[in-house]
DNA sequence: CAGGATCCCGCTAGATACTG
DNA sequence: CAGTATCTAGCGGGATCCTG
């Protein structure tokens, strides 16, 4: 009975340890906000940005219509864009307000929780521009090493 | 000449786009600790836990080995966190160094850089820590209206 | 001991087409 | 306008075998 406990030893392991990770709060929330593009919607509706002709004393979280966010995220496919807006209204990150007018109109806002989110995202904001530069100094130096092996 | 702008305008905008993506700096710091052991191994290296039989006065960062990396990252295939330190040495986050031993000897360490980012890491973690569970609870909530729907 | 080289599989982003 | 449905290709990541 001893001839595969190494191996099963390695396959429990791993589990207790998968089960770890996906109860891990840390690794939860990286999983969230390294998806492509909830980094940039949440951006988009932090306040980000000055624009909607004729309004410009719009500050703190802005609602923004469907059609208004998939111009500014231009190159999210609408599959995307409205996967992503739901998975973020269903974790409470933002709202989704759905008025019926003629043709439908739907905005989306951030909630507390997704405000205090950006606030942590601008952290990062800030290390990867004060410090992604000497990150990509370090990869070329590398690979000037490696091109002249 | 106008039958088909609107498509071609579309690829434009897109390939710009992922362009403005790549080089984000924000971006390309999700998609670095966004990889699945980066935060793992940062953590690991970074002071986290009181173990290695008989030492208990390892304080700051400390350097491990390969083997002790692999032990407490169970879970990871060698290949990943071979993969992954390889990346995060040449990104200049870790030291790696080779003591031509008997059974060579390699041994990993954080460098200033790859300390300076942990604290961000910590933000995170901290963020994680205190609202996540609002974000399951949210979740949880709106899949049992889905449920009685 | 610490990796390199390969093969393979599941997941998911994206393109396309259709709808209330 | 704001989605939904489906199909496919690409890639991250794991298993396995081999080496200095």
């Amino acid at each position: 009975m001893s001839t595969q406990t190494a191996a099963q030893r390695r396959v429990e392991a791993k589990t207790s340890y998968n089960a770890f990770m996906e109860g891990c709060p840390s690794r939860q929330l990286l999983d969230r906000i390294s998806d492509k593009w909830v980094a940039l919607i949440l951006a988009a509706l932090g306040s980000d940005g000055p624009h909607r002709p004729g309004v410009d004393h719009d500050y703190g979280p802005r609602s923004m219509r469907f059609s208004e966010l998939s111009r500014r995220l231009a190159g999210a496919s609408q599959k995307m864009l409205t996967q992503t807006l739901r998975s973020l209204e269903v974790d409470g990150l933002i709202t989704r307000t759905v008025t019926p007018t003629v043709p439908v109109t739907v905005t989306y806002e951030l909630t507390d929780l997704g405000l205090s989110l950006n606030r942590v995202m601008a952290e990062l904001k800030g290390w990867a521009e004060s410090h992604m530069g000497e990150v990509l100094a370090h990869r070329e130096a590398h690979h000037r090493v490696a091109a002249e092996d």
